[in-house]
Parts: structure tokens; sequence; C-alpha cells
DNA sequence: ACCTGAACACCGTTCAAGT
DNA sequence: ACCTGAACACCGTTCAAGT
């Protein structure tokens, strides 16, 4: 009774060259999330992209948010790849934090998903490349913990803004216009009661993002380098 | 031809005591995002909240960013006349940077809206409340963007993402079982590639978010402070 | 002037049906 | 096993119609 007549051939599982994949479907959702920003990535978009249905995305992805882990990831783990292995430790952090922060401003989606999720196991590699040079620097063990949490708190932090900052300026904006116009705001205000803004709008346009961020670094570099001859290394560690 | 007989009083303008208004929209906004998280907030619970159409809304809020920056701004004003005046600039710093990360912690939603909007203006206040205080400190005028820069991103970043981790740990995770569930992952890395993490993870449990916070506002203060004896002061000021 | 609520275009997600 | 695409429940926003 059962009809197995019209398996002639064993069934090529061979899969077509543009067979769908988790990694395709994530490559794809980066191309959108870089040209469009957050709002051009929609299922309906990235299948129509991919040439497939939008339920066909659902075998290889859970959901939008295992999506958007997926494609965190992929940029995360490309910063650490390009990072300078053998220098000093301080020159190591510095090219960490640059790294992050040039990811970041290239996709300038990637901080919001990290704000999103704050323990992304992707920063993991981040995270000990930073946590891993302090003992090199001289910190003490008991005050490595804190230093760490700076470091990297400000790496995320800033250079998160900075990408919010980035996408702020899409369209007909150039890289100025925006700080030119926050520039221009500061300009107006009650030198009274705002004296910082006031003359701070002067100094602001003429400033580059990147040189801001490094010189935030070496200010917290600095001051573990201060922490050390203040604190007292004599200190019990666990 | 016209009917105007039926105007017998002056039509009474006087407003219901629970009419809408902008204020009681972003009231009820803030109440329900407080509640429920970013998700929460759609234009048709906020109107059954307030017992009207969701269209009603509109007349009175262009759209959803403007009622989110609305929100935003509210809980960002709140922070500085919480703030302590008279101290001096350090504990002054110290006591902006607290009262934006409590608010950051009560309202969990407030730091993702200022990551997407970074020049917010309801910011300038707490811009101005540090940076006006780099001059007491005893920063030279040329130095000051930079220290201004590196303080007002900490805070913004950090506190930002503590509360993302407040929001992870909704529902039936208390407060440590997020920071203990990193832990255990952290613990269970290879220790010959993530030495440092395997060590942090054991002291990560233990550690106070606040705290650590502040001991990061320290560090960049302290960096501040051996930058004064390191650059010349005698360096021409615009 | 202000409010109502149905309607529109869109979204993430599901699922019976195909191969 | 993998893909299709209509269907469902939702969303922000609009707008004719009411008061």
């Amino acid at each position: 009774m059962s009809r197995q007549v019209m398996v002639t051939k064993p069934q090529r599982t061979e899969r077509r060259a543009d067979a769908l994949s988790k990694e395709r479907i994530v490559k794809a959702a980066i191309d959108i999330l870089d040209a469009g920003g957050e709002g051009a990535l929609t299922f309906r978009a990235l299948a129509a992209r991919l040439q497939t249905g939008s339920g066909a995305i659902y075998w290889h992805v859970a959901d939008k948010n295992e999506l958007l882990a997926a494609t965190t990831r992929a940029i995360v783990m490309g910063v650490m790849t390009s990072a300078a292995a053998d220098a000093g430790p301080r020159e190591a952090i510095r090219a960490i934090a640059v790294g992050v922060f040039d990811a970041f401003d290239a996709h300038a989606w990637v901080g919001a998903q990290l704000f999103r999720e704050p323990g992304h196991p992707a920063m993991i590699e981040i995270f000990e490349g930073i946590g891993g040079r302090l003992g090199a620097l001289g910190v003490p063990v008991h005050a490595q913990i804190d230093c760490w949490s700076a470091l990297v708190n400000y790496i995320i932090g800033v250079a998160g803004q900075n990408a919010a900052n980035a996408r702020a300026r899409s369209g007909n904006d150039d890289r100025t216009a925006v700080l030119a116009r926050v520039a221009a705001t500061w300009s107006r205000l009650d030198p009274a009661t705002y004296p910082f803004l006031r003359q701070a709008a002067a100094q602001l346009a003429g400033h580059d993002d990147r040189d801001q961020f490094l010189a935030g670094i070496d200010l917290i570099l600095d001051g573990i380098a201060s922490l050390q001859t203040v604190a007292p290394s004599s200190a019990p560690h666990a």
C-alpha cells in the first residue's frame, strides 16, 4: 500500500548555494541595520532581502531578540581580533577602547543593543582584555575591580553615546552640524546661570569625538596611577 | 438663517477636574513606564488609563517621540532640585552623580531614552552642574572640557547601564540574582584564557552597584587632581 | 477647542500546508 | 528538514464625526 516508489535517488541533501542559514540571516540583518538603522530591520524586509518567506527565518532564529543578540555578537567579536596584542598594558587598554569606539561608530545600533542587554556574553573578550592588563599596570588585586568597572563602563557608555550622536547626524547633516547646533543652543543660554556651558560652546565645535574619548581614558588611567601611590599595597588581598 | 439661539450661556470653558492636559498625560505615561517598562507604554494603554480615546492624546502631544522626551525631561529635571547645593565642588559633583544614578535606578527607562537622544535639552542643568564646579576644583580652563566630558559621559553611561541591569532583574529575580548568574558564568570560564574574570567572579557578587559607581567617580576625580599637578597652569586660556 | 473611536498601514509571530 | 505565505493580535497614527 505504501508508495515509496517515487524515491529514485537517495534524496541529495546537498544545499543550494543560497540556502538559508543563521549565518546568512545575521549577515543580511547587519547590512540592513547598518544601512537603515534599528527601525529598518523587520522580518519582512529581511525575508525580502533573502528572497524567502518571513516565517522561514524563525526556523533558524528563535525571535527578534536572538537575532539582535547574534548581530551584536558578530560585531563585538570582531573588535578584539583587530586590537593590537603585544604593546604595553596602557597601550593595549587604549587600543581596545579605540576598537570599541570605532566598531560602535561604524555600526551605530550596537551601542543601544548592548545597553539593552548589559552582561552580553560577547563582551567577555573585551572584559578580560581590559581586566587582564590591570595587573601589568601595577594595580593591586583588591583595587582591580573598581578600576576595571570604571574603564569598562566608561568605554561602553561613551562609545555608545557617540554612536547615538552619529545616528542623529544622518541625512543631510554632516559630522559637525549636530555639534554646531548644540553649541548654538548653549551659546544662547543665560551667562549668569550657565557660565560653563556658555564658554564651552565656543570650544565644542572644534573638538574631535575620538580625541575626547581617549582623553577620558587617559584621565581614568591617570586616576588609577595616582591611586597606586595613595592606596596601601600592604592591604590583605583575598 | 443662522441658528445662534442655542447659545444660552457664554459657554463656560471651565475644564472638568479630569480634563486632559499634557501634564496629566506625561504623569500617566511615567506611571505606566515605571510599572511595566517601555513595552507597556502604548497609546491605547495610556488612553485607557486616562479614560479617553487614543486619538485624544494627539491633541496635546505630537507623537510618541515627544511623549517620551517629555517624560524623560520630567524625571531629569527632578534630579537637580534634589541635589545638595552648598557643599564643596568635589562633594557637589558626587551628589549630582548619585542623583542621576538614583533617578535612573528608580525609572529604569530613562537611561535608554537619553541614550537615544544624546544632547537632550533637559540635561543642561546637569551638564552645567558638573562643568561649573571644575573651576572651583582648580582645573585650568583649557583642560575643563575633557574633564567635563569624562565625568558626564561616565555618569550617564554607567547609571544607564545599571538601570538596564535593574530591568533585567524584574520578575522573580531579586537584586543579586542577576549578578550571581553572571558570576557563575564567569567562574566556569577557562582560567588560562580568562584569568581576570575567573578571579573577579568571586568578588562580583558581594559588590554594591552604587558603591562601584562612586568609586569610578572618585577615580576620575583623582585623575583630574593628578592632571593639575602635571599640566602647566601657566598655559594661555582663551 | 477638544474629544471619540473606527480605520489604515504596519509589525512580530504562528501555523497549516507544501516540498 | 526546511520553506511558504496567509492569518492573528497588536502597534502608532490619522481623521471624519461628534460636543
